[in-house]
RNA sequence: GGGGGAAUGUCCCGAGUGGCAAAGGGGGCGGACUGUAAAUCCGCUGGCUUAGCCUUCGCAGGUUCGAGUCCUGCUUCCCCCA
């Protein structure tokens, strides 16, 4: 598997990147010349990406550092349509303005990772609605449906599970593997693009692209996925204490970003350095010989940097300093998710119960007064026992804030303002 | 077109003799133990102004003191025959 001669190639290699590949020595040859134009489509489904992108994000992010050009095509198009890849059911069919809403909250967090303003190989992000809701359907049919055999589609996996579990398969979502490969096609004429990057699970789907280059006269196309990431202990990766792992700092905070990466399982760290880091390998190297509690230095290397890739490094060392003031020193850091409340409906009062509620760490009262009977529910580090107790200004700290913490874990300033 | 099954706690799977806020899992959350890890053990896992009240078993009616459970109609899905 080694032996690649390309920075991008090797780099992939080294760091855990590939599961597979249409033409390893063919891809690795381009790339050593700077000529790959590499791009994965992303669908607009939310406002946000999620750390499930993250892997696919990363490998962009290095086929423009290796001097290739990068592209991320935003699925403006394909949104309308629906991915059936890896569902059991059809994703509810989204309305236009909540595609395109999503798609500009979407395209913010690519400037971290990409340069688009580059003046060599600048990245690029079109958008598949570009070119898809201009086609008109006897044209499509004749000139890019004609490349399709059904046969072949009914053996695809996308097709195939939901067949097989006789599950509803719609005439809508089964022409999405059609509109991606076509996608292929067009951003190879529009931008020379020749390699098409993602998930394993979008192997057929973009393989399906390569072969309609072929009969559509492109120049050679190539595939290239990455494994399934899951975390050691077999689960999909992505979950949190806060719900779904966004990387929409308005959706998800540096803070709890920092600490979804220090969280992880011990196994996990270093193919977590090495996919979702830029840390030279021998230094991810020497991290992961630490052992027992020592880990968690590498952990804590692994939460600043990924957090640096994605919201800055100042954030991240924000994040770290308020993590360690927290879990090291238990005071109430400044840094922490914070939840403003008016000063005037403090002074009057306002019951623990809904003060939870409100601060997002209970999702009803009765599940905050559940926690209280479980000893989870603390007011400025004092363990709450009584459900009625009330909450106001005698309880803001010398800092002019309030700590709630639900769990030892899920901290939560809240401020009078 | 004919015949037979199914739909349960708004995360999922799933039991349920007319007395049911409804067994059991999984997942999630919390606690103990640890290292903010894993494993293990324990608790919680409809809502509320909580001695009580309200809303839940596909939808709409009905029988009954009382319906997830019985009856009728409807919707959706599956199986068999055509």
């Amino acid at each position: 598997m080694s032996g690649f001669t390309s920075d991008f190639m090797r780099i992939l290699d080294e760091r855990g990147f590939i599961h597979q590949c249409s033409d390893p020595q063919g891809l690795d040859a381009l790339a050593k010349r700077g000529e790959v134009v590499g791009y994965i489509g992303f669908d607009c489904t939310a406002p946000s990406l999620h750390v499930g992108s993250l892997v696919q994000i990363m490998m962009l992010h290095w086929l423009q550092l290796s001097g290739n050009r990068a592209i991320a095509l935003m699925g403006g198009g394909t949104t309308r349509v629906g991915d059936p890849s890896g569902r059991d059911e059809s994703r509810k069919l989204l309305g236009i303005e909540d595609i395109d809403a999503n798609k500009k909250s979407i395209a913010a967090v690519f400037s971290r990772f990409l340069d688009f303003t580059a003046p060599a190989r600048p990245a690029l992000m079109p958008d598949n609605a570009e070119w898809l809701t201009k086609m008109n359907y006897i044209d499509m049919l004749r000139d890019v449906g004609r490349h399709f055999s059904i046969n072949r589609m009914l053996s695809m996996d996308s097709v195939k599970l939901r067949l097989d579990r006789e599950q509803e398969l719609s005439f809508i979502e089964f022409n999405y593997m059609i509109l991606q490969s076509y996608d292929f096609v067009e951003l190879a004429r529009r931008y020379g693009t020749n390699l098409q990057l993602g998930g394993s699970d979008q192997w057929g789907n973009i393989v399906n692209g390569i072969d309609l280059g072929r009969r559509m006269g492109t120049h050679q196309l190539y595939a290239l996925t990455t494994p399934l990431i899951t975390t050691a202990s077999g689960a999909k990766m992505g979950k949190t204490a806060a719900g779904a792992v966004w990387l929409n700092a308005d959706m998800l905070s540096p803070y709890d970003y920092w600490q979804f990466w220090r969280n992880c399982d011990d196994g996990d760290v270093g193919r977590f350095l090495r996919l979702f880091t830029t840390l030279p390998l021998d230094e991810v190297a020497r991290l992961v010989t630490l052992q027992g509690a020592e880990l968690n230095e590498a952990k804590k290397r692994l939460a600043t940097e990924a957090t640096a890739l994605l919201h800055g490094r100042d954030a991240a060392q924000q994040a770290e300093t308020t993590a360690r003031s927290t879990f090291e020193m238990g005071h109430a850091a400044a840094g922490l998710p914070t939840h403003h409340i008016e000063r005037s409906e403090l002074a009057s009062g306002i019951g623990v119960l809904a003060l939870f509620v409100r601060a997002g760490l209970a999702a009803s009262n009765g599940e905050a007064r559940r926690a209280i009977t479980n000893g989870a529910v603390m007011v400025n580090d004092q363990r709450v026992s009584d459900d009625k107790a009330m909450i106001n200004v005698s309880d803001l700290l010398v800092e002019g804030v309030i700590k709630l913490s639900m769990g030892k874990k899920r901290h939560v300033l809240v401020r009078p303002s």
